[in-house]
DNA sequence: CGTGGATGTGATACCGATTTCATATCGTAG
DNA sequence: CTACGATATGAAATCGGTATCACATCCACG
């Protein structure tokens, strides 16, 4: 059923039931009568009819690169919840990491099927950079800056330069590092760089044969701690970018009986639920993840209404969450 | 730029430009000389005019309780999966457990929005029913059974049964439960029944004192756990419905001396990625959340094919996960 | 050589809504 | 009493595509 046939069903004119579901300007009686047939006939307008003319689509695109990570979904928790009050629904692309699914996606969003996106990148290409110019909406970015775009980020150096130093106030010596990829900017390099700073400060150096990079994933933590503890001076304290890695760094130091935090501190990021009830409870630091959710969906809608070329960057800053991962050695 | 704007500039016809974008039946001269005006003007179809026309949408309406679960977001992986590699995308609606937001993303859907839903509801009351009924487009539901649709689900009792059986198995006297909202079907009441007959089978009776009901969450866990060894008789076992909720009574019970699984063991549902570095690594039961996403999309997809009025129900099977939690006792 | 199927083509009707426009009615201010 | 703004209305143009249709080639087959 189509708006003429309902109108004709509901004895007014196409006009009057178009203006039924927008303004005003509608006259009770013809009101009522609409109300009453729409009860009986269920018709409902087709949203893509409506779009074709008024360009509206009400939907936001929404790209992220997993969805069962805790830091991913607490965001795209926030950024639901504004957008959501606001009557917009989400279209989230998946790309699995894969940077081809990125590129397809912006692609997709080009097709005036949105009317915003929201992008929770780990890297940025010259390929991203081109495709993102050619967007006809507007675009914030979530948890990266990206000169000319809004962005909402998290200061990744500060909190990795907070808990390496908060380690190393405990004595340690040999602080070890498992990292992120490089590429990604925040995650990778800005708590890399965090973490090195933190131990020049203190006086020491750090040895490659000290650092490692990890996938985001517990396996992998496992994995590269494995490789640090085969070092012939065994570390006595490893930062590690994400607390999915602390996970599998302490998972190995259980198996293997080296005590956590007497033999060897262990810190991590991102204040995961599940540090608090780990084999040893972990020292951690919260990142505002549903607020930076929230205030990119924020960004985006103000920069629709708005449609201003001015481009803020948001930066949240952080909170340390100590616990016996780091405790004093004696 | 439209279609015909589009056509002129690239001196072909409406219908050449229309075909290039579709089946075939054209020209390979024209077919470059849209593909050279393709890249010289940087021209994208729009989507819901061709949507208006042609009624495929290409898009999934996905309905979630929320998003910041493991088991769901890992069910959501499996359907991003499998419906991204035909090509259609999710409209994602977080309902964040709220009865309303469910109804009304129902309405949603039925503005010729989508061309299939998936809807993982906890709870399934009158309306959800009528609301269902109206919808034109096929629809899968995971997680619960309900007549008359296409159902993945879990085989919940038999999960929990199997679950509680292996603590019995030790040598325990005095088993409590803390079970999830008995209106969720699938994990409130299959679970607890599961439960129950295993207690009743091992010649135990289920005390009420011995019973508590708790929300999706740790801190929920924590709480009830409290209530439970608040009875005279501390209880010697503890089956939790999910592992949120006892990775919560885990904590309590460390932070409380009790000693896992010494003084009570401790089993849970749902192979959450947490349970290997838990305080005491967590027994607990694997459902194959990510198959459930991937078969629920792929029984969508058959069912947008067919049109086929025939449903049916897969009952995914579950695989015991025996850790330090419910050890034997000596 | 005639016929028919596969391939290729552009004009135009059509999809289902919104928006514009020309027009009508009514209360009220001047 | 007239003029004007606010309210109300339906016909028709419009949005940007796809589907249909009538028609043009071309090659192969009997």
């Amino acid at each position: 059923m189509n708006i003429s046939e309902f109108a004709k069903e509901a004895g007014v004119s196409v006009s009057a039931v178009s203006r039924y579901f927008n303004d005003g300007y509608l006259a009770d009686d013809k009101r009522e009568k609409i109300k009453a047939a729409l009860e009986r006939t269920g018709y409902v307008p087709s949203y893509s009819a409506r779009t074709v003319r008024s360009k509206v689509t009400k939907l936001i695109g929404v790209i992220l690169p997993k969805l069962s990570s805790e830091s991913i979904s607490r965001v795209t928790e926030g950024i639901s919840d504004v957008l959501g009050k606001e009557g917009f629904e989400l279209l989230l692309v998946n790309t699995a990491n894969d940077y081809n699914r990125e590129i397809s996606s912006l692609e997709l969003f080009r097709q005036n099927r949105v009317d915003g996106v929201i992008l929770l990148a780990s890297v940025f290409t010259d390929l991203h950079r081109s495709l993102l110019a050619k967007m006809r909406v507007p675009v914030v970015i979530i948890g990266q800056q990206l000169k000319g775009y809004n962005c909402v980020c998290h200061n990744d150096f500060g909190a990795a330069y907070s808990m390496t130093k908060l380690m190393l106030s405990k004595g340690v010596k040999r602080p070890a590092l498992i990292c992120a990829n490089h590429d990604d900017k925040a995650a990778g390099e800005d708590r890399r760089k965090g973490f090195e700073k933190a131990v020049e400060e203190a006086g020491l150096t750090v040895d490659p044969k000290y650092c490692e990079t990890a996938k985001f994933s517990m396996e992998s933590g496992y994995e590269k701690a494995k490789r640090l503890f085969s070092n012939r001076a065994k570390p006595d304290c490893i930062f590690c970018a994400t607390d999915n890695i602390a996970a599998g760094a302490m998972l190995y130091c259980r198996e293997n009986g080296i005590k956590v935090p007497d033999d060897v501190m262990i810190g991590g990021i991102g204040d995961s639920r599940f540090g608090r009830v780990l084999y040893v409870p972990l020292s951690t630091v919260h990142l505002h993840y549903k607020t930076a959710g929230i205030e990119g969906a924020k960004m985006l809608l103000s920069e629709m209404e708005s449609r201003s070329q001015v481009h803020r960057i948001l930066q949240l800053e952080y909170d340390i969450i100590e616990r016996e991962s780091t405790a004093k050695e004696n």
